[in-house]
DNA sequence: AATGAATGAGTCTTCATTCAT
DNA sequence: CATGAATGAAGACTCATTCAT
């Protein structure tokens, strides 16, 4: 499974990787609008401009489509949600996560539905869980780690709950969503110390 | 003739009545076991112990049985969950309702399933954005319509998020998630009205 | 797979029958034809004048086709080639069993090819294995039961790679072959019992 | 320039020579292990380390190199097998004869999946019944060629069909296929010679 | 109204063969 | 000649929906 569901070639060629990209970018934007489950090779293939063939001279499977894009997802996430500014306050610091994890939203077609859908994809929420873990860590020493990942699971569900949002009808803007993700995550942060007798920041006194 | 007609009808009704009801639950059965999606109509009529005809016979189509289900599970919603105590704090008013909602899940196999596949309905997510709209405008009239329903639609945002939390594989247990998800949420109210200007309701004050 | 194999409905309408009996012929031309795995499952639907639906319908996959067929024939076998007459020299017990064996030929068209194809299906050939086990060990109860059943086998080969030679271009009479399976069989079975020191029959003393 | 050109191109053909070679024992190996139908030129390919297209450089489809390998293993049949000692007893020559295509099938892969799958190429057959011929012919030369060659035919039969055996799961060895092959050989020969009124060898006279 | 057999477009995937480089 | 990426017809199988009875 390990071999079978990852890709089959490794494109070396300029014509490869790009129709690598191609089927990527089709199976992102498919995904996107259908969702994993109803999303077919033949339709990825359609919007790629390819022949069904050329799906699966790279990819096994449906599925190593979707593995291959999450891999994509989370490098390029390491590279630009993940590079932490120091010594900022925490208000700071989740604020700048959230902007960037929106841009990278709007950059990034189809994430948002991998990141959503949970039936399919764990990957993506443990490499955030993680994320979250670490900085509620190493800003809160006082708190033992193991409440420092429940909390950073509940910022996870905060966010995506939030994120989900996005797709309701009468939708909200995406700059309040943003804007009050950020508010949803530093007050739980902040009642979650409170809960837990820890003195606050003066950031987050002010929350 | 009026009466024969009637009483004649009458079992009829009964038995049609009856067989919605046993279609119903077996497409929630069916729904929460494997999604809407891989449900398949000739499943849920076996597993109603009905003939596929008879489901169609009640439904035009297999989205229309969903459509159903959340008519049902929305009129018992009113029912169960929005029945408010009168004068209660609003921290409590809140535990109330997540304790609520959690034990509807648990007695109502399949709500969760679609309340949480957002892609598929909207209409309970609508409801409970009403509901919420109406409490925080009951308790905190100083804050503008629109403000009450931007925080209620945070609201479910953060509810649907923490529940979701119950899919991950390490999972949550149900308890914390529960208790997270009302501290969540009024952390986060309580956040808003700071942010306000309104103050604080002593019980908010705490949190 | 005991049950996944089987045939999906017991057809007990009398169209049903009709179409799972017009499968069947279907396939078992096809199989003739082109060999089990070179026959598809459209092709056999659209030689029975069916739907590929319908195929599926009453057959879970390909090979439950031809589990049903083999079924079907093993049961015809049990009924015209099995009953033995008593108290006949073997000579012309062999005889028998192979011309009836022949008509079966023609009379089931596929059956040859399910006969000769050992890749795919063992159960003709255990069944006819027992029946020459035990008819060697009846005729001549000197012989233990091993090498009863390793001529029986042997039987079994001869009688296969005999009915094989039909398929041969300059292809043998059908008599012809016939006869000479006869010879065959009655030969090596006189040859085992030499070798065995078991006193021969009147017959086959003159073959 | 004509030594020039042979210089040049006689290091090409050599290699052309070697990747046929590569070819046909990749495909031997591959048709013995999932048969002609199953096996697919990339795999093929693949296994002789060699690009699909240099497999389509000297083979214009998948049939024409069962062709070849059919090709190769008539020419070393006759080296091999076809090579018969002179004034041996009748029941020496066709033990050795047995003996020999045994060991054929152990030294060249793939063989018996050519020499089974009468479907798919009577070349082989065609050969050894000549063979068969041939030596009926000549220790018996009372015996008209029409029944000669219908005996070989037989012999031919009573062979692959012994042959085939081996793969029934409850499986025979090796060593008693043979052995009963070469008793099932001798047995039919002296039953045909009986019948035809000639006198037989002194060997066949105790089979 | 009730039944459940019938339908066939659509799904994922494979593989012989070609052809641009 | 050599390469191996590209192609797409074809295969096994599913399932929402219809319709004859």
């Amino acid at each position: 499974m390990t071999e079978e569901t990852r890709m089959r070639r490794q494109p070396k060629q300029a014509r490869s990787q790009q129709r690598v990209e191609q089927l990527l970018n089709a199976a992102a934007q498919t995904f996107e609008e259908v969702g994993y489950v109803a999303a077919t090779t033949n339709a990825i293939a359609a919007r790629a401009g390819l022949p069904i063939g050329s799906l699966y001279q790279f990819f096994p499977n449906k599925e190593s489509i979707m593995d291959a894009l999450v891999e994509r997802y989370l490098d390029e996430l390491q590279q630009v949600v993940f590079v932490l500014g120091e010594n900022l306050p925490i208000s700071v610091l989740v604020g700048q996560i959230i902007d960037r994890l929106e841009r990278f939203h709007q950059s990034h077609t189809g994430f948002r539905a991998l990141f959503l859908d949970a039936d399919v994809e764990h990957r993506i929420e443990d490499t955030l869980i993680q994320l979250g873990t670490k900085i509620i860590g190493q800003y809160f020493p006082a708190l033992d780690v193991t409440l420092c990942r429940q909390t950073a699971t509940a910022w996870l569900g905060i966010t995506k709950g939030m994120t989900e949002l996005t797709k309701l009808p009468g939708n909200v803007p995406e700059e309040v969503v943003q804007s009050e993700t950020k508010l949803a995550l530093l007050a739980y942060l902040r009642a979650v110390l409170v809960r837990a007798g820890v003195s606050l920041s003066d950031d987050l006194e002010q929350v």
